[in-house]
RNA sequence: GCGCCCGUAGCUCAGCUGGAUAGAGCGUCGGUCUACGGAACCGAAGGUCAGAGGUUCGAAUCCUCUCGGGCGCGCCA
């Protein structure tokens, strides 16, 4: 795929390379979008940046460097001036513009995308939420964010797994199961037990539950739960490739849990003190060691962790993101160092925390339910504000902040809803491109100089794949939304500033092609988020 | 006490692998106008980037400390 802006960077980088004579250039260099419009269609600071090491005058050297791009840029350039202390704004031909369009065009749906280099087989695991109740807002962020993340990985040419844990071992399932079958023999949930409706609920689904045996109970609850949850993800255009069973950990002789603590003992990482079983986690920067099997015998959730790790690992994966609650961060040392004890390489394993959601209604804080006291579910926050706002909402702001939604305004079917002005944007543009495509050309005309807003418009596509590359890399999925609100915003600009289907021939169909260009990129950031892209809107 | 995250406009938040005059949305105030989709557009007010030092040509951004919030520190999951 060729970029115009790699190209304008490629030029920008010969010219500074030539102009060092064989000095190295390590400073990273490029053009970049300036604030102010009187700095020219785009800015570099590679003078700045290159004479440091150089030993030159920073504006001396951009002084000579214009000349240089002058040279090589041809009439692209329509001009490059040497600005402050040493920046160079260049203006760019209307010409360049509109091939620039072209190209945008010419690379359709594989704009923006990328061949990862090298490319990487990576799980992410995310929600994996304890099979004891329903989806919250707080895994629902969490679900919406893990696969937004894998969206983008993929697009940038990863091959991505999407796993749910699923915790069906251990004392909470026994629990689960109790209180399941209290409430279908019509008793209280025993102490530790839980109360929310949606156990009555279980009790009524599962034949027999009053009289079953405890466990099969308790195995049947968590198939319902989890079915449960699938069904509301997918609500949510979350779908997993694999839902992982703890239980699958304990399962088999030796079982996966036993062959991780092989290898650790093996290589002299565990101890046993106390009657219990320990790992040396402070070798590897932890606080302080931790049990892998208590002295009654059982297994710790952190022994099971890193024999799902270990799994992961052998089932080939290069790199494995966990996207974990902000209650778990006091486990990233643990887990990193568990790692590394089983002799893998650090960086395989990327711990991301999210934080938390608060709900606010009207400004109040609406965290609690109607329904069975209990936090809010994904199905309740989708029939309230639907899919699409949640999405948005959830992925707007980044994972590592704690953020307040707010329904009000998720529910406002207006431009002060943000999704709505995006979605709007591109259902505008697809109604522009059919009156092109069946209404003929007007009269002729006399055509103008490329407006201010057209070439705002094609620079803001010129950066969708600068922008999902650092997106991306940094695991931002919520800076795709605020890109894609700025396009909206520049395409409004646009619209109000130039006619399309009025505005003579050459200029109509520069113009028709930008509103494809644009329709293309929002479609694909919103495709990103997995918010949809209508061609048309109707009110509710 | 220790560790992690966070203090940016009235509110919610971007920006934080250093660059020119710190941005957006909402809210507030004022204006356009019935439009190639008005679910629109334009403008204004609003900031000691928590505070203090330091690093350098340049700091919201990097380092140190202080203050103020959130969370976590179990042979629970």
């Amino acid at each position: 795929m060729s970029s115009p802006l790699d190209d304008l960077n490629a030029v920008l980088a010969s010219s500074v390379e030539a102009l060092a004579a064989g000095q190295p250039v390590t400073a990273k260099l490029g053009v970049e979008r300036p604030k102010q419009p009187e700095h020219g269609d785009f800015a570099t600071n590679a003078a700045l940046a290159a004479a440091k090491g150089l030993g030159e005058q920073p504006r001396e050297f951009a002084e000579k460097l214009t000349e240089e791009l002058g040279r090589r840029l041809g009439p692209a350039l329509v001009s490059a001036e040497v600005a402050g202390p040493g920046f160079v704004n260049l203006v760019l031909s209307d010409d360049w513009y509109s091939s620039a369009v072209d190209a945008v065009l010419a690379a359709g749906d594989a704009w923006g995308s990328a061949v990862a280099d090298p490319p990487l087989q990576i799980n992410v695991e995310f929600v994996s939420a304890n099979p004891t109740g329903p989806v919250h807002v707080g895994g629902t962020r969490n679900a919406v964010y893990g696969d937004a993340l894998g969206r983008l990985l993929s697009f940038v040419g990863h091959k991505v797994h999407r796993e749910y844990y699923v915790n069906d071992a251990g004392s909470q399932i026994s629990a689960l199961g109790a209180s399941v079958q209290a409430r279908a023999r019509g008793e209280e949930p025993p102490d530790g037990g839980y109360q929310g409706e949606y156990i009555i609920a279980l009790a009524g689904d599962i034949e027999g539950a009053a009289d079953l045996p405890a466990d099969e109970v308790s195995r049947l609850a968590v198939e319902l739960m989890v079915a449960d949850a699938e069904r509301s993800l997918a609500r949510l255009r979350v779908v997993f490739d694999d839902w992982f069973h703890e239980t699958t950990l304990h399962a088999g002789s030796p079982t996966p849990v036993e062959k991780a603590l092989a290898i650790l003992d093996g290589d002299g990482r565990s101890y046993r003190s106390d009657d219990a079983l320990w790992l040396r986690t402070t070798e590897f920067d932890d606080d302080k060691d931790r049990v892998l099997e208590r002295s009654n015998g059982e297994h710790t959730y952190f022994a099971s962790d890193i024999a799902y790790h270990q799994d992961k690992i052998d089932r080939g994966f290069d790199l494995m993101i966990d996207v974990w609650g902000a209650d778990h961060h006091g486990y990233i040392k643990r887990m990193e160092a568990s790692i590394a004890a089983l002799g893998h390489d650090p960086a395989c394993l990327e711990l991301l925390i999210m934080q938390l959601v608060h709900l606010v209604d009207s400004g109040e804080r609406a965290q609690m339910s109607k329904r069975a006291g209990d936090f809010v579910t994904l199905d309740e926050l989708i029939d309230d504000i639907g899919v699409d706002a949640a999405r948005w909402f959830l992925l707007e702001r980044s994972h590592e902040t704690t953020m307040e939604l707010d329904l009000t305004l998720a529910r406002e079917q207006s431009a002060e809803n943000p999704v709505y002005y995006v979605q709007y944007a591109h259902a505008r543009i697809a109604s522009i491109l059919a009156r092109g495509a069946e209404e003929p050309s007007p009269a002729e005309g006399e055509d103008e100089p490329l407006h201010a807003s057209e070439r705002e418009l094609v620079r803001r596509l010129l950066e969708f794949p600068s922008e999902v590359a650092d997106a991306a890399e940094r695991r931002s999925p919520h800076r795709i939304a605020d890109y894609s609100h700025k396009t909206a915003q520049a395409f409004s600009a646009f619209y109000r500033d130039c006619p399309v289907i009025d505005a003579p021939p050459a200029q109509r169909d520069f113009r028709l092609r930008l509103c494809a260009a644009t329709g293309q990129v929002l479609a694909r950031s919103l495709d990103l988020l997995g918010v949809s892209a209508p061609q048309s809107m109707t009110r509710d």
